[in-house]
DNA sequence: TCACTATATGCCGGAGTGGTAATATAGTTG
DNA sequence: CAACTATATTACCACTCCGGCATATAGTGA
């Protein structure tokens, strides 16, 4: 049962709740917002100072990452600090850089003309 | 080397890169292409019957996924013969996939009350 | 209570995008 | 050449969404 991708037989309503997943990761502030909590737990006022943004929208990142299962949150008086909920995005994350690596590398076969070209 | 993330160093620029990689998954229409693909290599009028929509709209998503090296072409004759280039968009949704039920079956931990409640 | 801080929410303008219809282009066949 | 098929492109509308601003809410401390 390994081989066969489990994508394959989802309903078209189970493929929305992909997409939508896919769309949270859709935004590089949302991304860069995972890479920061990823050494450990911060409050929005640290991801606004980090991020360069205004406060609001780092608030409003954050609601998309929480309600897509992906950020937790941990209120502390006044304060609110944010960790990560669902590690596996890391992993989806390096599936998609080492993908586009290998498809500047292979770009680079091209243009270096080192490739032995196939047609 | 494999515990830490590829993502983490990863400058703006090509978080950029990795978000419009998600954003192109991010459509279900798209999804529902990569899977109809996935048995093998089907024309763009096949395509259309598959996914009840319009041709032009079929044409566009076919279009996203080329571009993002994801969907490749072979053209015979008057047709356009459409193919998986990047597999590894299976393991993505899988990944998702995994994650997804996960989180649904956490809440039905909670809603059947068959969880320790820690509040 | 008031002042202060931290966070969330609502509104608005601009950019992007999905869907469709109409049309254009390319290839095939006669 | 004309007629037909397969695919791509364009124009347009509706919708979503990001960003920033202003404001609201909540918690703290005096």
């Amino acid at each position: 049962m390994s081989t066969r991708s489990r994508v394959l037989s989802l309903s078209p309503d189970a493929l929305d709740l992909v997409a939508d997943r896919f769309r949270v990761l859709a935004e590089p502030q949302r991304l860069r917002i995972l890479q920061l909590l990823h050494d450990g737990e911060k409050n929005v006022t640290e991801l606004t100072d980090s991020l360069q943004t205004t406060q609001p929208n780092v608030s409003k990142h954050l609601r998309m990452l929480q309600e897509a299962g992906l950020v937790g949150r941990r209120q502390a008086g006044n304060t609110v600090y944010c960790f990560i909920a669902d590690p596996t995005v890391f992993d989806l994350c390096d599936l998609v850089c080492t993908s586009l690596s290998e498809r500047v590398a292979a770009h680079a076969q091209l243009l270096a003309g080192t490739g032995r070209k196939r047609r």
